[in-house]
DNA sequence: AAATAAAGAACGAACGCTCGTTCATTTCTC
DNA sequence: GAGAAATGAACGAGCGTTCGTTCTTTATTT
């Protein structure tokens, strides 16, 4: 009796450790639900459904209530408050938003495999719920600050999102590639350096 | 008797194609034999292993027979042949593997599902014969011209695969959003642009 | 050119196995 | 002692694959 969890709540947080791990190692199909029992600590299959309607369930249950996406968007608003240009803004975004995408990268990669298995139902859902909103309030911050070139909001936006999606993909073959070499903090550096005044040198700059 | 096609060559070509769209639909092993059978002309199952002695061999045949990679460098040669700027190398570059990409979308949707179901074990393997040596002479190519900063390497390698893996993942969610008002050859131009030059006005220069 | 042998391609049926889920029952917890 | 939690056994369905057999095509021999 440490805190207010009954001995079902204990194993109901066991069964979903059990399976958040496996569904990362194995996909969702698979994972059986034998594999799941036995590995929350070597239980019977039946016992499963007295905390879980269904196998899809879990994987919802682990969705919901494991999302780090208030982590993600407290950590974006409190890093960006006060901040009044725009290149200022860009790097300390890519950096907030790669810090908590490198601490939570299980949850991204379950992500993944909602795209893969389910079309993406439980993530799109989940953002659409809890992310959207705030991402519409912080572009609009974005655009009303000084020092951008008069770009589409929509390119850059999917810049962005690209350097976001792009690293983080990237990120998992980094140890077996040439690309392993920086943390996350030094890749939103480069990112938002790359991202704000470009590769090119200056001395050409009347081509283009 | 068209060409050099026996009944046989015909029936197999069959499979794959039924193949090919079933993975891309379901998933790996969320297709079944019976269901590559049943789309393959209502053939019985067994027939299917005539031509394929497991169900993982048809998912590898289609990677080896019906991989672009050839197309892909092949035009990424023939684009990037006599160009002496860094900027015009790396548009056309990007220009080049972004129109392959969105013509062969579903061959790298079956990349994705190779990475999630077998942990990219055939993906990987067609990429070290044939694509890796490639992509070394062509960075070789881009580093030894000039109007670059004097960028590590690794970064602005990481920011293209950033750009192209973005790129073609976001393209995905693209109808859905506000992403999909520009084709590949805009995309690739405005990727470009702000790869080389940046997204940052030009009158904060002193900053940073 | 006809006859025969060999190989290829297709089939229905079945095998052994695993899947997600349910049930009646027992054990534990409050 | 009531209700929650856990159990072994079983269910029906589906899986990848194999088997024995038939039909068709190709190759070889007269």
């Amino acid at each position: 009796m440490s805190d207010s969890s009954t001995k079902g709540d204990q194993t109901r947080a066991e069964i979903l450790d059990a399976a958040w791990r496996l569904f990362l190692e194995q996909g969702y199909h698979g994972t059986s639900m034998r594999d799941i029992a036995r590995a929350a600590g070597g239980r019977a299959v039946a016992g499963l459904y007295n905390h879980f309607a269904t196998k899809e369930t879990i994987f919802e249950a682990l969705f919901i209530e494991r999302n780090p996406y208030e982590e993600l968007f407290g950590a974006l608003e409190r890093d960006l408050e006060g901040i009044t240009a725009a290149p200022e803004f860009v790097h300390t975004a890519l950096q907030s938003v790669l810090r908590v995408m490198t601490k939570h990268y299980d949850f991204f990669q379950l992500a993944q495999i909602d795209v893969r298995e389910f079309g993406g139902r439980h993530i799109s859902q989940l953002l659409q719920e809890v992310g959207f909103p705030r991402i519409v309030l912080l572009v609009a911050r974005l655009q009303s600050l000084p020092g951008l070139r008069p770009l589409e909001p929509v390119v850059w936006m999917r810049l962005m999102a690209c350097m976001i999606l792009g690293y983080i993909i990237t990120d998992k073959v980094a140890p077996q590639t040439m690309f392993g070499q920086f943390n996350q903090d030094e890749w939103a550096s480069l990112f938002a350096n790359a991202l704000l005044y470009g590769i090119a040198s200056d001395q050409g700059e009347d081509e283009r």
